[in-house]
DNA sequence: TTTTAGGATACTGTATACAGTATTCAGATT
DNA sequence: AATCTGAATACTGTATACAGTATCCTAAAA
């Protein structure tokens, strides 16, 4: 009997914190100068302090807290150097994944990732945070669709970050909604066939996203 | 007082056992075929069960090790899909760095380099293992040379997971030695500043690295 | 001989208990 | 009033105990 697959999704306790985490801090009931304590949280949630550490130390080896110096762990935050180096490398990612998909030619995959980008574009009444994540939705849709597992999983990886450094923080003094839009035009230049094109369009678009939140860090300094 | 930092060098036993597992796997000392059991590994280094716990699980997370089926972790094993992928991923990851690098145009640095090249590529009497770990020190040193600590981040990911896949097994029966001594052409092509030679050499670079790697694979099977 | 049922075994996951350490605060001292 | 000292406190890290579940093995039945 080969369904196993089915039966094994191991789900702990620790696995379950950490995405209620990672959801309070996305929906800002957790900010920068909340201390997440061990013991409180294993009693809010009403389970022991095991699973809970396994999580924060998670959240932490994954850059998204770090542990204050008076115990108990505190949302990362990120210098504008780092930022920087967090679009550098997310253009590393993607434009890697341009190249494939530009390699490849897959025109159905291409009319499926057109068709992501219109769904995810199409919004009413979007707030910042919509805009995040459509973004995030469809920039996360070419990644899939390069087939590369391990460049996916570093693309969640920068993103989670993102998330944690309040990103959104920034991105909402930021004038988003101009980076939404420029997708479909990446999609045709990775029809065109030519890699370096579409790395450089992939980068040079990271980029434009680079700049639209530096003003937004800005606006608020 | 400001002298935090010295003092602060949070070393947990479940850092010693992830290091000591690491080691472990690198020296060939837990090959494909050993079940690494909580408990067992916990009496035989003489401590509790919940570190040496966290250091599997941080190994499972980061792609070394699965849990087999009968309970205890495993090393994970690599198809040829996953190796030609981690080969893309480091691609993308290096190529960036060597973009960067192109474009700074840092001569101290670049002269740094040529220096850890030479030094390392100096071996007297190398086995495999040699060749391998001073592959990795000399691309290491581009990374840590373009300065971006996320890049360098994902570049140690991948290249914990190659030792985990046990890449060593196919990496002895190819001629490793081949790839070794271009690297000095690397930098020149670096120095020249333009970045999109220098992402092409370096993605050249590493897709020989990557056939070497493949017929070291089939040569086995 | 093959299959099946049932219990022993061997694990993991979670909870709890214990120990050590850094931080904080109150009171004494200058 | 400012500073120092030491005890209380608040946390973490580690050990241990407990519970549940999947695997394996044995022995009976077909």
């Amino acid at each position: 009997m080969a369904l196993r697959g089915i039966t094994t999704q191991r789900r702990r306790l620790a696995d379950e914190v950490y995405d209620q985490l990672v959801k309070a801090i996305m929906d800002r009931e957790i900010g920068p100068d909340d201390r997440l304590v061990q013991e409180k949280l294993a009693a809010e949630l009403e389970i022991s302090r095991t699973p809970v550490r396994e999580a924060l130390l998670r959240l932490e080896k994954e850059g998204v807290l770090h542990l204050a110096n008076s115990g108990g762990f505190r949302l990362a935050k990120i210098s504008e150097d780092e930022t920087r180096e967090l679009y550098q490398a997310r253009a590393a990612i993607e434009g890697q994944a341009a190249r494939i998909l530009a390699a490849r030619q897959d025109k159905t995959e291409l009319a499926g990732l057109r068709r992501i980008i219109e769904q995810a574009e199409d919004m009413k009444n979007p707030s910042t945070q919509d805009y995040f994540i459509a973004n995030r939705t469809i920039h996360r849709a070419f990644m899939e669709a390069a087939g590369n597992r391990f460049l996916l999983e570093m693309f969640d990886g920068i993103w989670g970050r993102a998330m944690a450094f309040h990103l959104f923080a920034a991105i909402e003094n930021a004038d988003i909604s101009k980076s939404l839009g420029n997708h479909t035009e990446l999609v045709d230049i990775i029809a065109q066939g030519d890699r370096g094109a579409a790395l450089e369009a992939f980068t040079a678009h990271i980029q434009e996203g680079f700049e639209l939140h530096l003003d937004g860090i800005r606006s608020i300094a």
